[in-house]
Formats: structure tokens, sequence, C-alpha cells
RNA sequence: GGGCGCGUAGCUCAGUUGGUUCAGAGCACCUGGUUUACACCCAGGGGGUCAGGGGUUCGAAUCCCUUCGCGCCCACCA
């Protein structure tokens, strides 16, 4: 036989990747099968292949693998995402290198370097993909910057606009200084620092205008963020302070730049925190605008764009906000205006992607309306279940956001995304109009403004883009084309989707809103199942990143384990929402897992087949593994219709390694160089190739790989277009009467292990029944057992070696001497935990409550097991005796 | 500060409405094994007061209360 005894996926791997495409049995096309669909949650075209992307991809590919051959329409779009922040800061990066900054170039340079970044490492991701096994429908990858995505994007704008959802607004925002653009909510990232809370005493304007000294007669604030206090418009103090009544009406004098500030009174500030005054900064703190707007007070706004200093800030202009915190509460203290310090941790918002220290800042935005959007998708989970969250502990999160949910700050100060489709033809806040293009722009603005004078020239279009999330919260609908043409037939056939696998960290990012979109665009789900994977941890349980390098090199694990292996290491311990702790011992699991699936494949196809009868032993073998099979096939679709897709394989896993393997083929297999009956060897195959079925959604190489050589195909029935299992009725008899045999064989292994006997030592073996097992499975337990033949016995045996099956008894004669002493001693052993366990049932069965309250099945039950306690003691009892 | 979830064998986790199968699985570990598919293997084995305490019940890993430990989400206290 010349199949080496090792597997070797890199060989297998490309080679059927490439027959796979080269059949196209991976594209899909609208037919009158029943589709079945998931679009792939799109990678960053930044992104490279990491371990999250890999347990993600995989669980999808076992989906769409096992739909495809349940013989569903399967259609996995592919695709990748624009990541305007991610994408552009690696461009600005890369331009900084060749010595070029982005203010030096137009946006139309700066779009064209992006684009050819985007060309140049865009499809990396996706090839990997390919390496892993993912059988997406290649000839539909989408972008999410192609022509139409951008065209469905702005028409949805200008939609959401013409229905009054979307407003512009001068708000307060969350600032991220590095990548000089607004922040959404979600994006921003809160985080316990250590910091340290200063008070600043602040002089006081008295009546008779004078300023008594600092040292006790001014009033002391605390705040976290001294550099502020240059933007500061007053004081507040709460109106029902006993300690300030002094204070109310009085001006305060800011440090430094000697602005007298009035000394306002609000119920908003706490009198137990700090000192009980608040310096009120409206620039700078969402809090303090609100005060202000209540309180009518100047807005100073002392910070660039990058969170240096503006001209306010004096002295310390063009210095960092951090450095001025430093340098300013050095000043501070040398005038005598710094009280004290103490330690105190608060929490600081950071930006997800450049992780830079949030700024609130006040600036001109776009915001989608969310309250009315919100309410049909909290009822799809919620009420209707029209979407389903696995696990579902998770319907809890969404409920809360989607209860509370905020307006979506959808503007970004970038360049790399759709541009806002808003023309603006004066300085006014009302001065623009919405349009999908200028010329459309142009039409509007003049029938706006009642002037036939105005031209593009005129126009100017807003220079900000979209939020990535709103181009891809319209991916299910928009991969099909359903914005831009509703009712063309390929957004009929496959929206809604089947399935989608994601992680929890973009449940709001992108399943809420896409679920959102679906109902507001299409009136409909977008998808029935949400699969939320956990997180990928190392062993430690720390995250995977980049920066502590704990992250293994996905490529690098595929050449080592195989795809298979490592697809199977991940899915082996990632129950849905548990995070999975990564050790390269799973991968390992994995590939022992390809190779012992190879090596049955080997014995079986060394055999040589003969006509000659079918052995009993064989017959009973393969229809108790049919049965078996059958059985088990029933677990694995009830844990994949509950997305326990570790579970399932687990199963598979067991079915094959033990039923199969250890069990099935050890008894069919034929003695040494004999050959094989066909009607066995057929049956085998047969039972083989389910087997692989079964197995595939898993490990698609490998499977595919032992389809191919263990019988002839022709090109066209290749084992990932195959048919997946039927379920058939079951003996569950059949299966308990093996189990029983397979006990009786594993006490016989266990004697021979205990007393030294090697297997191929021929023993006799007698039984004394007492529960009927009858002689069914005797030809198994005669091959498996190395057994010459079974008698039947109506007493115990003398000098035998014995053991005992629930009630029954079984003698294994030997030569030579037995040991009584350890034979009796085992036999005691036997008897003093079957008599315990008889009194504690009978403690129960003479309790008049339990029979009483217990359910008539559970009484019974404790009768029966009682009646077998009884039975196994009078049998031990006798061996006993035999030996006296 | 509010909400959600978790704590079961050395590790990772199952344990569906309390009652055969309730104390399990895989890995790891230990013992033995050159049986001619596979040592990436075979056979056998040990191991848990189900986080601690209290309660309900004839009966609790499962229901209730409480303590401790951990994780996640949300929230404007300077």
């Amino acid at each position: 036989m010349d199949i080496p005894s090792k597997y070797d996926p890199q060989r297998a791997e490309s080679r059927w990747y490439d027959y796979w495409m080269q059949h196209d049995f991976f594209s899909s096309k609208p037919d009158g099968r029943e589709p079945y669909t998931i679009v792939i949650p799109p990678p960053n075209v930044t992104g490279v292949l990491h371990m999250g992307h890999m347990l993600n991809n995989t669980l999808q590919d076992v989906l769409i693998r096992k739909a495809r051959l349940e013989g569903k329409n399967a259609c996995w779009v592919p695709g990748m995402d624009h990541a305007s922040i991610a994408t552009e800061a690696k461009v600005v990066a890369k331009l900084k290198e060749e010595g070029i900054s982005k203010s030096d170039i137009s946006r139309e340079e700066f779009l064209r370097h992006a684009w050819e970044w985007t060309d140049k490492y865009g499809g990396v991701i996706l090839e990997q993909l390919k390496k892993l096994g993912c059988s997406c429908d290649w000839s539909r990858t989408k972008f999410t910057m192609d022509d139409d995505m951008s065209a469905s994007v702005i028409k949805v704008f200008i939609d959401l606009f013409n229905k009054g959802l979307i407003y512009r607004g001068h708000r307060m925002v969350n600032w991220d200084p590095e990548a000089k653009t607004t922040l959404s909510d979600e994006e921003v990232i809160y985080e316990e620092r250590q910091g340290l809370l200063y008070y600043l005493e602040y002089e006081v304007v008295e009546e008779d205008g004078k300023t008594p000294p600092l040292g006790g007669g001014g009033l002391v604030i605390a705040t976290t963020r001294p550099e502020t206090i240059l933007g500061d418009t007053a004081i507040c103090i709460n109106p029902n302070d006993e300690r300030y009544q002094h204070l109310r009406g009085k001006k305060a004098i800011v440090p430094i730049n000697n602005r007298v500030i009035p000394i306002i009174e609000d119920d908003y500030v706490d009198v137990e925190f700090g000192t009980g005054c608040l310096k009120v900064t409206p620039a700078h703190d969402e809090n303090d605008k609100t005060l202000g707007e209540k309180h009518n007070l100047e807005i100073i706004d002392i910070f660039n764009e990058d969170a240096t200093l503006n001209s306010y800030g004096m002295h310390y202009e063009g210095k960092d906000r951090f450095v001025v915190r430093k340098e300013i509460i050095k000043e501070l203290e040398a005038k005598g205006h710094l009280v004290k310090t103490e330690q105190y941790a608060n929490k600081v918002g950071t930006s997800e992607r450049t992780k830079a220290v949030i700024e609130p800042r006040l600036s001109d935005q776009w915001f989608l309306k969310m309250e009315g959007l919100a309410k049909p998708a909290l009822e799809a989970v919620m009420k209707s279940g029209e979407v389903k969250l696995y696990p579902k502990k998770f319907e809890n999160t969404y409920r809360h956001w989607m209860e509370n949910i905020r307006d979506w700050n959808i503007s970004r100060q970038l360049w790399w995304g759709q541009q806002i489709p808003a023309y603006y033809y004066g300085d006014g806040q009302d001065d623009f109009v919405v349009a999908e293009n200028i010329e459309e722009a142009l039409k509007l603005a003049q029938k706006k403004t009642q002037n036939p004078e105005l031209t593009t020239q005129n126009l100017k279009q807003d220079p900000d883009v979209l939020d990535t999330w709103f181009s891809s919260w319209l991916w299910p609908i928009s991969v099909f084309g359903g914005i831009l043409e509703p009712d063309n037939p390929e957004v009929k056939y496959y929206y809604p989707t089947n399935d989608l696998v994601t992680g929890p960290d973009i449940l709001f990012f992108w399943v809420a809103r896409m679920i959102v979109a679906g109902y507001e665009f299409r009136g409909e789900r977008p998808f029935e199942n949400v699969y939320l994977t956990g997180l990928v941890r190392d062993k430690q349980r720390r995250k995977m990143s980049k920066s502590l390098g704990n992250s293994p090199d996905a490529l690098k694990l595929i050449e080592e384990f195989g795809a298979d292996g490592v697809r199977v290491g991940l899915l082996l311990s990632s129950a849905a929402g548990n995070d999975l702790l990564f050790d390269e011992a799973l991968c390992q699991q994995g590939k022992n897992f390809a190779n012992k699936i190879w090596n049955a494949f080997r014995l079986v196809k060394s055999w040589q087949v003969a006509d000659i009868a079918q052995s009993e032993a064989s017959k009973i073998g393969l229809d108790w593994y049919s049965t078996r099979f059958n059985q088990v096939l029933t677990e694995i679709e009830d844990h994949f219709s509950k997305y326990r897709i570790s579970d399932a394989l687990m199963t598979i896993y067991k079915l094959v390694w033990d039923d199969f393997c250890s069990w099935l083929l050890e008894i069919i297999k034929p003695a040494y160089q004999q050959p094989i009956d066909r009607k066995t060897w057929n049956a085998v195959i047969q039972l083989f190739e389910k087997n692989l079925k079964l197995l595939h959604p898993f490990m698609p190489f490998l499977t595919e790989e032992v389809w191919q050589h263990i019988a002839e195909r022709k090109p066209e029935n290749a084992l990932c277009v195959a048919d997946w299992p039927k379920g058939e009725e079951f003996d569950a008899n059949l299966v308990s009467t093996f189990d029983f045999a397979a006990e009786v064989i594993s006490g016989i292994r266990t004697i021979r292990k205990e007393k030294n006997i090697p297997h191929k030592d021929v023993l006799e073996l007698k039984k004394l029944d007492v529960e009927d097992l009858g002689s069914t499975m005797d030809a198994i337990i005669t091959k498996l057992g190395n057994i010459s033949a079974i008698a039947t016995v109506d007493k115990a045996v003398d000098g035998a070696l014995s053991f005992r099956v629930k009630s029954n008894e079984y003698f294994i004669p030997i030569s030579g001497a037995i040991d009584v002493e350890a034979e009796i001693q085992k036999i005691n052993e036997e008897l003093k935990y079957t008599r315990g366990f008889l009194q504690s049932v009978q403690k129960k069965l003479s309790n008049e409550r339990f029979v009483n309250n217990a359910p008539e099945k559970v009484v019974e039950l404790e009768r029966k097991k009682a009646a077998d306690a009884e039975a196994k003691i009078e049998t031990l009892e006798k061996s006993l005796a035999s030996f006296e």
C-alpha cells in the first residue's frame, strides 16, 4: 500500500480548493431551490487575517457548507469594508513616510493614494480566507466603496434627509484629536485612569469691587482639567449650599487671563463632590454646555483641532493639552492659586481606532434621529422573535441599547468614504440643499433661493464623509443591489439572509443598525439568526492583540496543522458567546483527528475484497453502526438547530473516532492478510462516505481528499456538493444491547490488563445470565475479546476470574493458580457497594412522602433499581459461596 | 452608579421544565502496550463538598436568599 501513513494537508488544500473553484461549486444564482444566504462581516480593507477572523469565518463556512450539502442554494457573499478612519490613518502614515503631508495635497490626490493603497493591499485578507477553506461566492465580492455601494449610501442619506430624520446640528461631539474627526458614542471606549484632582482658588469680586487676597479670600473649585480654565465662563454653586450663600450674585476672576465671570447657581452641582464649586467651561464639557445654554453663558473654545491650545490659550498657544496641564499647574502654584491636589481615578474616553483621549468639542455635525427607527428593530428581537440572537443573553444588552438609543452622529471629518451629499450656497445655518449630485443640487438650490442666477460655482459640497457604519448597515441589502433597484430578482431571492456570524463587540455598531436598516429600507429583517462568537484570547485570558504580540500568525498555523486542523481546533472549544482561550494544543488535536480519519481510510483501502461469506460479527457490527449513526445524526441536527456548533463537532468527533474507528472497524477488520467479504466492504464504504459528509463542513479539505480516493468520482460529484445524510428511524434497543456487549468486552480487557494476559492469548468465557442479553452479540464479544467460545452456565464457575455487568456474571477460567484472596476481596468490595446502594434506594422507597408525591415513573424506576441491586447481591453472594 | 451574566475534574466546558442515563465530555495526567490503519496510536485507570453559607422540597448542580470572587454592557458627577 503506498498511501502515506500521515495525512499531508498542504497538498490536498491547494489541490481541492482549485478544483472547487474550477467547477464553480461556490457560485450561486437564483433558482427554484430554497436559498441559504450569509453575508460576510466585511473585514477592514486594511486588515490581515487574525484569530478572530479565523473563528468567525470558519463558523460561517461550516454553516454554508452544511446548507450546500442539504441541497439549498447556498450563497456566501464576501467583501471588504473601506474602514474610513483606519484606512485613512494608514494612508496618512504611509504618505508621511514619503514626506507628504495630507494638508499639502488636494482631496483628489489623497483619494488617488488611498485607492492605490486599497488596490495593493485590499485583497490580502480575502486570499487568506481561501487558505482557510472558505467557500464564498467570490464572483460576488463587494467593497463598501464600489460605485453601486456608494450610490446606495447616498440614496439612503437623501431619503432619510427628505424624511426629516437627518439633521445638521451644532453639538458637543466626541473629537479624536489624532484622527481630527468626530466619533460616534459607540466608538469611544472609557478607560479607568489614575489622575489628579486639582483644587484651585479663584479670586472673588466683592460688591465694593475689591478682591480679597488668595489664601482664603477666594473660592476653591476642584477640577481634573486645569488646562481648560482659560475657557471658563462661569462658576457654579448649588443654591442650597449653606457654605456659599455669600457668593450669590458675585463674580469671580479666572486666574491667568483675569477674565471676570459670573457665579451662577444650579441644582446640578453636587454639594458633596469636591468643594461644591464647579468651574463651567461650556466649550469643553457636555454638562457645562447644558449649563451654559441654561444660563446664557459665553462659549470659549480654547483648542485647535489637534487639541493644542489656540490664541485663547495665551502664552500656551500651540502647546498640547497635556503639556499645558503640567505647565499651567506650575504657573498656578507660583501665583498662589493651587490649594492642593488629590489622587483621583476617573474614566477617560479614548478613541477606539487611534487610542487618543477624546476631547468633547462643539461643532457642526450631521445626525440621524434614531428613536423612531429603532422601534421595529427592537420589536423584531424582543417581541416577534423575527430576529434571534445566539446566545440569548445578548438580547438584554440589545434591548437596553435600543431603548436608550441616542441620535447617531454620522459625519466624519475625513476624506476616505462617501462624501456627504449636502451643497452649501451660503453661510447661513439653512443655506444648503441635499442632492445626489451637483446638477441636482443646483436645481434645488435655485428653487430654494428663488435665484436662477445661481451656478455650480456657487455651490460647495460638504467636505466631510459619512461614518463607515453608515455604509455597512446597508450591507445585506446593498450587496444584492436592493437599495438602488429594490425589485431586482437577486435581492428578492436572497433577502432576507439567513444567518449572521459576528463578534459581540459590534452588536451596536453593526448588527443593531443593520436590523434598523432592514426594516426601514425593505420592511423586513435582514437576517433571521445572529450567532455571536466570543473573543479569541490567549491561554492567560488576555485579548489577542498586535501590541501584546500574543496573536499567532494565522497562516503559519495553517501551515503547521493544516487548515482542517486549525478549523477543528478553533471550533472544539468555542461555544457561542464564550471567549475562546486559544492554545495551539487545540490545533494539534484537530490535526490528530485529521490523521485518524486518514488512517481509517488507509485501512479500508488496504483490504482485499473477495466473494466470501459475511461473518456474523460484521453483520451485527454494521447493523449497529448504521443504527448508531442515525441516533447520533439526530443529536447533531439538534445541536445545529441551536447553533451549538462546537457540540455538533464534538459529537461527530466521538462518532467517528470511537464508534466508527474503535468499534466498527475493529469488528469487521479481517485477520492478517485475509480478504474482506464484498458485502461488508460495500457497506463500510457507504458508512464511511456518510461520515465524510458529516465531517465535511468542519474539515473540507481532508474529507474531499478521502472522498475522491475512496471511490471513483465524476468531476461533478465532489463531496462539497454531495447530499447530507437523511435521518432514518433507528432501533434504540440495538444500541443498548451493543453497549452491554461493549461493557462485557471492556470487562475482559480489564481482566487481561490486571492479570497481564496478552491480547493474543485466547480465552474462554462463561456467562451466568440473569438479565437476558441473548447471544446476538456473542460474535462481537468473541472477536474483540479474543474469546474461543462463550458458554452459558447456571452456577458460578470455580477457579475462574470473574466480573459482572449489570446483574450478569462472567467467568474466565484460566490455567494456573487463581489468587483466591484477591477474587474474594474484589467480590466483597462490589458487594459492599451494591448493598449500600440498595440501602439508599430502599430508604427512599420506605419514605411514604416520596412514594406518595413523586411521579409514578420515578417510583417505578427506584423499584427497578432495588430489584436489580437485589439480583446482583444474590449473584455476588453465590460467587462468594463458591470459594468456600 | 445602574443592568446583565458567570463560578461544576488540573484546563476548557456540557448539564434543557428539580427525579432512569446526575455528577458528565474533550484535552491533560497515570499505568500497560513494537496486535501488520494510525505512538498524530491502542487498551485500562485515577480525579469534583457542583465557589461558601442558609432556605424551600420526599428529593437541589438545577428554585429562593445571602456572602465572596470574576467577566461584560450601559451611565454626564467636575
